[in-house]
DNA sequence: AGGCAAATGTAGCACAGGCTACACATCGAT
DNA sequence: ATCGATGTGTAGCCTGTGCTACATTTGCCT
């Protein structure tokens, strides 16, 4: 039989982006850190996202559970492969979307603020378009 | 005093944006339901979002609680004034988004889909600079 | 009027992702 | 070596948002 082509309603879509986009924004997150520091703490999380550390150590765990990350008591935080591949392919649709908002002449703050939210729903049809237009440029 | 200018960040931005989220969707759904079809039901609402119709109670309820809907045991579901400013203001801003996706070259199905997530995270900054470019075209 | 299908309501469950309060571990400075 | 600050872990709480199972109500058809 054929591959069942399911056509996904748009608020299931939502939904379902909204379940990897704590993972995609934590191993970004991550990367970011253990690139300017050396190793990644629960402090540095708690601090990025403004939250408790204690909110830190829960979703923490869902990532290992994930397979994203590997973490030991009182040892910093480390990506998995899986986590390192996440981290690569977020940073680089993150940083697409922010581009482009500047190029429609949004400025560096809302363009900063408002990617951050958008890159998750951003479908690889969408991240097209706006390379093209960046390309174009 | 002067007002605190208020930095807030921007992970901090995009879980309130999340927290209206719902509220915008099922606004939005419960006047297009109302339009096309006179009156609006918790199964219309189900069958929309694809969930189940107790999911809709739920949600409905944190509706009224929170001023945008009336209800009545057994009875539709109406949109208070409120209801239906954050409506108006929800359509209006979704199909900026949508029609600016179509604008840069995405197709109707990815652009209906991905403006669904998109349009909650868009700063009035950003729906200015998409509604320029809408003008420029 | 009676009966059946559909809609609605309610009870009870699960998980994600927030929090505070408190306990314990680690590490640098003295 | 020890002490205090900082970091980490754990217990227990909350709300939001999803579900199934079952009870009740409504409304339409015969
Ligand atoms: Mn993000
Ligand atoms: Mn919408
Ligand atoms: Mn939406
Ligand atoms: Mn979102």
């Amino acid at each position: 039989m054929a591959t069942k082509k399911q056509k996904i309603n748009r608020h299931s879509r939502v939904r379902s982006d909204h379940r990897t986009e704590l993972a995609e924004d934590y191993v970004e997150a991550i990367a970011d850190i253990v690139d300017a520091s050396g190793t990644c703490r629960a402090v540095d999380l708690a601090q990025q996202f403004q939250v408790s550390h204690v909110t830190v150590n829960r979703t923490i765990s869902r990532l290992e559970r994930d397979g994203y990350v590997t973490t030991a008591p009182y040892a910093p935080i480390e990506l998995t492969k899986a986590g390192r591949r996440l981290a690569e392919t977020s940073q680089q649709r993150h940083e697409v979307v922010f581009q482009f908002l500047l190029a429609i002449g949004v400025g560096e703050s809302a363009a900063a603020a408002d990617s951050e939210g958008i890159e998750h729903h951003v479908s690889p049809e969408t991240l097209a378009a706006m390379k093209a237009f960046l390309d174009e440029q």
